[in-house]
RNA sequence: GGACCUGUGGUGCAGCUCGGAGUGCACGCCGCCCUGUCAAGGCGGAGGUCGCGGGUUCAAAUCCCGUCAGGUCCGCCA
């Protein structure tokens, strides 16, 4: 940013990028008071504030203004006296003298102090957000955002993508995740949702021949929320017509990467790539975070004809944990709690020490069972090896959660391991009708080699779908749709969909396709969520500016809140009694 | 729908186990003093429905029940 561009007809200069090159200038800056230190009635020094640090003014102890008034102060640039140099300030060796300060406008004592000197309640930065986006914290990441944002646009444009803008009033698809709902008044009684996302507006713009959009997009899900979900979050959504699985893989990491090269200054090498088999198998999720090891292993053969009763099921997974030989027995049966609260029947341990095993299990142990625990991912006297016997993915499950629990760095640190989970299962489980389900959407295309199953077994066909993993957070997904009419409407009957009501849903879209689809494929990328690991932040609420709390209130606006009377009968609405 | 944690002057905490006067610390705020501070310093001061309601008790910030708000998680998020 050149300092052409920051000058105003205010001010001249921002008050982080004064430096000893204006000594003997008079210079305005505006911004806001951020500390007055008083020195008796002739001397006091003024931090002045703006969005890129702070400069301090020498002025005369009468004037007037206090914390967080906002004012022009006009001074010469001076080299500050020798020993009152602060090497802690950017501007710490320079300050203005001689000052004129204007005040743009008073301000009360803020709520709560701006400085970071403690950490402050989050209930109450939300209510005075605007207060709260004052501090460098919240500074630093929404501009972090920005600059993921304008990298990641630019990647686009740069591989030949349109933007293209869809609607936010889009037509209920009862499916999936449950959808915020608007009530039309031109047509009373009948309904608007807003997006979960532009899902199929997306797919009908490959049938209009726009074969590479994209869209930084705002999705909407009325499901409740956590730390890394709020009801409205932002995507790179993008979709491209005649490509493959590894076509899109390719633009999704250009952009991601350079990103990421945007934020951190280096550029992270191919993103490599684990299909979700092998995800679950070894890490007990389909989002596994590769900065730490404590791979899971399978004792399966080794337990086949067991007398542990604790460990007779069809899977028995075993996990080391360095250094965990020191566990409590409490903190263990808190661990055995949170196991059984995942769906475990039980977790079996087993301290490695100098003596051997020490388990309430080891004396049911035969030789080649105790060595087979003991040699578990090359474990050493000190650590502890955990094991959940089970069916084979609730086993992976359950250990892969403790895995998080237990070795899971802070978001801050380690490396960015990105990964590719690819191989997706087409379905997953039956709902309440004793229907399959679909693991991503039921436009996603099978595995090509597994399309004979989808009658016979198809809890064992592949899809085409793909996640992007960073760090143990799901960044995005993505699949290759269904574009012919014959496959879709196996995948429909797999689903138990009928017919009419494939019509009823999806008809538009259908119908659209019996106009000339092209092969098409996509992805999203959550934005809120690759911002908040850049920014080193546990929380999506850190990179957004007006984030709503787990309840889905807005602290400083009050919503949601009820409406007029005379809104409430434009729309025809009624609300009916609490209970 | 469920589990756990938190709620005490404007802010951040301590006090709660083992009930005994709204007790303490730090920051901020207000006033006075102070001409080189930058976490400025000194002196003085104001500021409280201990989230809310109920119960137990001679007595509740403290124990019990309920409720509200915030957080983390499970369910949920095709």
């Amino acid at each position: 940013m050149s300092q052409h561009h920051e000058s105003t007809s205010m001010r001249d200069l921002l008050c982080a990028s004064l430096d000893e090159s204006h000594v003997g200038r008079v210079l305005s800056v505006c911004g806001w008071v951020a500390k007055r230190r008083e020195h008796g009635e002739h001397l006091a020094f003024l931090d002045i504030r703006d969005r890129t640090g702070l400069v301090q003014a020498v002025v005369d102890g009468s004037v007037d203004v206090r914390s967080e008034y906002v004012v022009r102060v006009t001074g010469t640039v001076t080299r500050r006296p020798e020993g009152t140099l602060n090497d802690r300030l950017a501007t710490g060796r320079i300050e203005l003298t001689d000052c004129t300060v204007e005040v743009l406008s008073a301000a009360e004592p803020p709520p709560f102090q701006l400085d970071d000197r403690v950490d402050i309640d989050e209930q109450v930065r939300l209510r005075y957000r605007f207060l709260d986006l004052r501090r460098e914290q919240m500074q630093r990441n929404l501009r972090l955002r920005a600059v993921v944002n304008g990298a990641l646009r630019r990647a686009m444009d740069a591989q030949g993508f349109c933007e293209v803008e869809t609607p936010l009033l889009w037509a209920p698809t009862p499916e999936g995740a449950r959808e915020f709902v608007v009530p039309s008044r031109l047509h009373p009684g009948e309904f608007y949702v807003l997006p979960q996302s532009p899902q199929i507006a997306k797919q009908l713009l490959m049938v209009g021949g726009f074969d590479r959009y994209y869209q930084i997009a705002r999705c909407l899900r009325d499901e409740d929320l956590r730390a890394d979900r709020q009801f409205e979050f932002t995507q790179l959504d993008l979709e491209a017509s005649f490509v493959t699985q590894d076509d899109v893989l390719g633009f999704v990491s250009r952009a991601v990467l350079d990103a990421a090269e945007a934020v951190t200054g280096v550029r992270p090498g191919t993103i490599p790539s684990m299909t979700w088999a092998e995800a679950l198998d070894r890490y007990g999720t389909d989002k596994p975070d590769l900065r730490f090891g404590m791979a899971l292993e399978d004792l399966s053969e080794v337990f086949v004809r067991t007398e542990v009763k604790a460990f007779s099921a069809t899977t028995v997974k075993a996990m080391r944990v360095p250094g965990g030989a020191s566990f409590s027995r409490s903190r263990l049966d808190q661990l055995t709690d949170h196991a059984k609260e995942l769906g475990a029947k039980g977790l079996a341990w087993f301290r490695i020490t100098p003596e051997g095993l020490d388990s309430p299990l080891a004396r049911f142990l035969n030789e080649a069972e105790s060595a087979a625990i003991r040699a578990v991912d090359g474990a050493e006297v000190g650590d502890i090896v955990l094991c959940v016997a089970d069916e084979h993915s609730e086993a992976c499950k359950v250990l892969g959660a403790l895995r998080v629990t237990l070795g899971s760095p802070p978001v801050s640190e380690g490396p960015h391991h990105y990964v590719w989970i690819t191989d997706f299962p087409m379905f997953e489980g039956v709902d309440e009708d004793g229907n399959l389900q679909a693991a991503h959407h039921p436009f996603t295309m099978p595995h090509p080699d597994d399309l004979d199953l989808i009658e016979t077994h198809p809890l064992k066909v592949r899809s085409q779908a793909y996640d992007l993993v960073l760090n143990g957070w799901e960044l995005g997904s993505g699949s290759v749709r269904i574009h012919r009419a014959d496959i879709q409407s196996r995948v429909f009957k797999a689903l138990g969909i009928s017919d009419e009501e494939a019509e009823s849903r999806f008809g538009f879209l259908l119908g659209a396709f019996k106009y000339g689809a092209p092969p098409h494929a996509g992805f999203a990328v959550g934005l809120d969520r690759l911002a908040a690991i850049f920014a080193g932040e546990e929380n999506i609420r850190e990179v957004i500016a007006y984030p709503k709390t787990q309840s889905g209130a807005d602290l400083m606006t009050g919503a949601p809140k009820s409406i007029s009377e005379r809104q409430a009968r434009d729309l025809r609405l009624k609300t009916a009694p609490k209970g």
